[in-house]
DNA sequence: GATACTAACATTGTCGACAATCATTAAATA
DNA sequence: TATTTAATGATTGTCGACAATGTTAGTATC
């Protein structure tokens, strides 16, 4: 989806301990331990320390001066306070997604989107997952800002993916999903950057309300 | 203002470095050396690369394997995605805070705003930057949302800084700021989440356009 | 003269050891 | 017995040295 070249050994301890931690291979509000992990993975304690804190830079563990790192708790607050800032983000990359978009990435993103109906059509649910978090990969790239990619996809996503992996998908949703990008498709396809982002804004809040039910 | 407590070494070099940065006494998009660092501050190389590697994750520098860091460039790109970013999260913050401040929060906002005024009324535009630095921390702190005051103050105020004082300071701003600020708040003390994230929104674009004229 | 290769240098990445700080346990005192 | 204090152990922070990679200058070849 998107390429991540581990070309140092901290990039690839890294790259290993996000996967862990957004798996839930390792526990949410487990301690990380330096000597611990530089052991089980066999690299010194200083790149398992700059790993740590590359962690910490996406808010995937936290850290405290001489005490260590923890991964971060999985809450309804957390969880509440994180899609409140995806809606604004993504509600403002779908906004420039249909001001700058190329006519290209447009009609893949609708190709896209009809590789999605065949599944849900069907019955795949399987592959929903995937198919959504490329739909959103895909416009927020298609912002064309900088700024917002590197937070959305090298920090919040890897947060987002955290509390979906771990509270398990939901079901229903499937098809009332595949609407609302389809509508946000349109809107960016017209160039309606005032209903793109208000549709996404929506589209996401109805997919934290559809979370936020696990927690409870 | 808000208190960062430096209590390892690491956290001396980092926040030193960042003010040289943003206060350009270390130039836009030169480079940082480690060992030229180490020697200058007299503190390891592991401190030092601590250091950057924070400075890196509030996007003040851009780290290349086995190459090096440079302080980020200050473009007119740059500035615009950057205010596209602090216009979705603040007019964010700003409904979280028409939402969720006390009325006591509210309360010391309006007198933040009548000592604002007796500023501007005086002309000591000089406080004018001070004011408004106060003014979005609050509101920011108000949206009572944890992730959202990160991003925002950890990250992206910084290199908003950086790109206000290098660039200076616009002067016939200060009056019209002043009203904008107002209507903010009586919008947060109506409680009217709608019209406080539509004004913060409106608010930061005109800012955005007054700094844009400085560098072209 | 321009280009490709090689070798020396400089810089970053990684390592193991030591210093500083925090957590725990045990002892002492009220 | 409850609370404070001291000492011990474990963990993180810092350091200097070595290894790996990137850069540059020089040489050779076309």
């Amino acid at each position: 989806m998107i390429s991540e070249a581990a070309v140092t050994s901290a990039d690839k301890l890294f790259y290993q301990l996000r996967k862990d931690i957004v798996e839930g291979r390792i526990a949410a509000g487990s301690k990380l331990s330096e000597m611990e992990l530089s052991t089980s993975h066999a690299v010194s304690r200083a790149v398992v320390r700059e790993a740590i804190n590359r962690l910490d830079s996406c808010h995937l563990v936290e850290r405290k001066a001489n005490v260590g790192a923890r991964v971060v708790e999985l809450t309804s607050e957390g969880l509440h306070e994180l899609y409140q800032v995806r809606e604004s983000l993504e509600g403002m990359a779908a906004r420039l997604a249909a001001r700058n978009m190329s006519k290209d990435e447009i009609e893949q993103l609708q190709q896209l989107l009809a590789a999605h109906f065949d599944d849900v059509k069907d019955g795949q649910s399987y592959y929903q997952e995937a198919g959504d978090v490329d739909f959103h990969y895909r416009i927020v790239v298609g912002s064309k800002n900088q700024q917002l990619i590197n937070i959305l996809i090298n920090g919040i996503y890897h947060l987002v993916r955290m509390y979906r992996v771990q509270l398990g998908m939901a079901g229903p949703r499937v098809t009332t999903a595949y609407d609302e990008h389809r509508n946000i498709v349109n809107a960016i396809c017209n160039r309606d950057e005032e209903l793109a982002e208000m549709l996404m804004r929506r589209h996401i809040q109805y997919s934290m309300n559809n979370i936020q039910n696990k927690l409870n």
